[in-house]
DNA sequence: GATTATATGTAGGTAATCTACCTATGTCAA
DNA sequence: TTGACATAGGTAGATTACCTACATATAATC
């Protein structure tokens, strides 16, 4: 059916901006944190959010450097943007218009008697 | 950009769906008041629409009839099975716990000083 | 007679996400 | 000590949803 993902599809990126707007993060903690903060409804794949990930910075949209963890790993961090920061305005706004319009579809017929 | 058209990604199912519930429609018809019901937010491009009413009539989610129109023209109507109602209602579900959980990421930091 | 609205449709393209794989290190249990 | 699992980053190719752009045809309007 493969209906479960699509509903996802456009606001990766913006849940993406959102967790980075509140600390600079790795890509790992990325995916974990979003899972996290979505009482587990999002799993993002690392074939989705690399990639992203790659583009966002390609774009302007964040940074990235590489940071040593307590173990001697490297974990590459990603630091949003000005410009990161107004795309991420601008997700939200869509988003919030989005749903809006979304219910107004789905409450009709329980509020109006006579559409 | 093209990031506009990919919001709405996953849900015109829904939408559709949604709209006849209410009553039996034709293609053209579910344009318009998808368009007047989400106050212009939506404007589904019939090369969206069409084929994805001829892949919901091929899982048996909607069947179709012909009627004459005042004009002679003649107009194919859609209305919902009973599988199509329960697509519906999966899809609903679905929506109401995406939103719940992208609501929870957008609002961190907001509502949570010690997140 | 020309344009616009109504009405249905297809072909081909783009973008977002996924599956499925790869590499590598650290940790823990058998 | 080896095997599994968690951590960490990555790519290639497929799938899917939606779009653009086109085609067809009738009715209404200018």
């Amino acid at each position: 059916m493969a209906s479960e993902k699509n509903i996802i599809s456009g606001n990766t990126t913006m849940l993406v901006l959102k967790l980075l707007e509140t600390k600079n993060m790795y890509g790992y903690q990325i995916i974990e944190e979003l899972s996290n903060k979505s009482e587990d409804v999002f799993h993002l794949k690392t074939g989705t959010l690399y990639p992203l990930l790659h583009g966002l910075e390609n774009d302007g949209m964040v940074n990235s450097y590489d940071e040593n963890a307590d173990n001697q790993r490297v974990r590459k961090y990603y630091q949003l943007t000005g410009k990161g920061k107004g795309l991420l305005e601008k997700k939200q706004l869509e988003w919030t218009q989005y749903t809006k319009a979304v219910n107004l579809v789905l409450e009709e017929g329980e509020s109006y008697a006579f559409a």
